[in-house]
DNA sequence: TTTGCCTCAATGGTCCTACCAAACTAAACA
DNA sequence: TGTTTAGTTTGGTAGGACCATTGAGGCAAA
């Protein structure tokens, strides 16, 4: 699976973290590289000169770390794969909800880094990528008058509009924080999709957006994007409000 | 240390995933509260009804999601805390680095952050932290004409400065932005104080940054903002092409 | 009483051995 | 030739044993 020499016996102390270290060292530089195997427990445990239970410990940081994949089985054992962007968001989103985010400052961070987005997209996207996200919104209107709404699929609409239009920053940067964004906290756009109301001007707002972006109307997009936003506002405030209370005009 | 009914045995496959989960979402819904211990891996053993090695293993995974950490000795075992910033940094420098981030696109990034922070910081900070943020910034001074730099410290002050502008914004997702981004590649912002040219412009337009800021002179402001990173990517150029090009107007 | 030392028990860290379950391989067989 | 079956590899789990660290409580000396 994987050369010998590459490992060397371990000293002292926290075993476990100085095999992992060394490990993931070698994933980093690149001396193992993704689609590559690791060897067997039992090799590196000779390798290593420990116990299995330090082995498998370090695995299973590596593991959660996103730097490997474990099969079972023969042809099994640890493989390098590439670190996805889901490992951040989840971590993100842990950190977020431990440290009881207020939703107005993520909405507001939220709004800063759609209105980036928004104006390199304008100036860099070519018109075939500006049209196929004109076609896209048009899609989210089927969910318009549509009764008994498939809430998954108009929530993974949403998040592929969302994650298209940062693509279109040529940014990939941008694409991958809006993922971790999306991953992270996709229950608080629900809200908006969930309330009929809403949910017509949510989709109007895309709609206009759109095109505006296509028409290369950058500050009619921009104010586009915070009248998305005062949405969400109105939808959180409600939801937290007294129910019954109304929606006010925009 | 905690209730004994928390948890369930466990049932099949990949059990140590399953006490994780278990004890995640303990901790998550909060009937452990940071500070507060779990039991030893001897009474979660069993609580699980499960082998040592299993409980070890899923502790080692809420190690490494940031959720606990863990002491020897008597009174030792997993206590709980709160998810550091750092926990978010790491995963996400890890992502970046192993999917070979271009580091013009993340100066984009960083850029656009900058400039929403400094828009939020004119706009929200009292007089008193724009005061202090000049102070902050003459302190740079210091490190002008210092022949024997002490770097360690550069690159902390000039850390600082970056949270503490991020702190004016008023809103933590900015601060807590900031450090991960810090934490994550500081080794490209260390270039830029490296070359004794590119310190002074780097720390004299600091100071002119935080003056602009002072004075509420926004577009000013912005403007400062962008020459650091036109340093910043001239020095990128320099470091990469030829080493002994000159340092171009700005 | 106070201070310093010592012992002891609790607990994580490591090692080992054994067995099970899954998954791929190859031989055996129809 | 195609299919079934047995074997081998490998991760997953269990349980026991021992070590190193650490904190607490007791004990003795000042």
């Amino acid at each position: 699976m994987s050369d010998s020499s590459l490992f060397s016996p371990v000293q002292v102390g926290r075993a476990g973290e100085d095999v992992a270290l060394q490990i993931e060292a070698a994933i980093l530089s690149e001396r193992i590289l993704p689609g590559e195997g690791l060897p067997s427990e039992r090799d590196l445990q000779a390798q290593f000169k420990t116990g299995r239970g330090v082995i498998r410990e370090a695995i299973r940081t590596l593991k959660q770390k996103g730097l490997i994949e474990i099969r079972k089985g023969a042809k099994g054992g640890a493989y390098v794969k590439k670190v996805e962007v889901a490992n951040v968001s989840e971590s993100l989103a842990l950190f977020l909800k431990q440290n009881h985010i207020d939703t107005a400052h993520l909405a507001e961070f939220r709004e800063s880094i759609d209105r980036t987005i928004t104006m390199l997209a304008v100036s860099r996207a070519d018109d075939g990528q500006k049209q196929a996200l004109v076609m896209a919104t048009e899609q989210l209107k089927n969910f318009l008058d549509d009764s008994e709404t498939d809430m998954e699929k108009l929530a993974e609409l949403d998040r592929e509009l969302n994650i298209m239009l940062a693509q279109m920053t040529g940014n990939p940067v941008f694409e991958w924080i809006m993922r971790a964004l999306q991953l992270g906290f996709s229950s608080h756009d629900f809200a908006l999709y969930e309330d009929v109301e809403f949910r017509r001007r949510t989709i109007l707002n895309w709609c206009q957006t759109a095109r505006f972006i296509a028409d290369n109307e950058l500050l009619q997009a921009l104010s586009s994007i915070g009248a998305h936003y005062v949405l969400l506002r109105q939808c959180v405030d409600r939801c937290r409000g007294t129910s019954t209370q109304g929606i006010q005009a925009v």
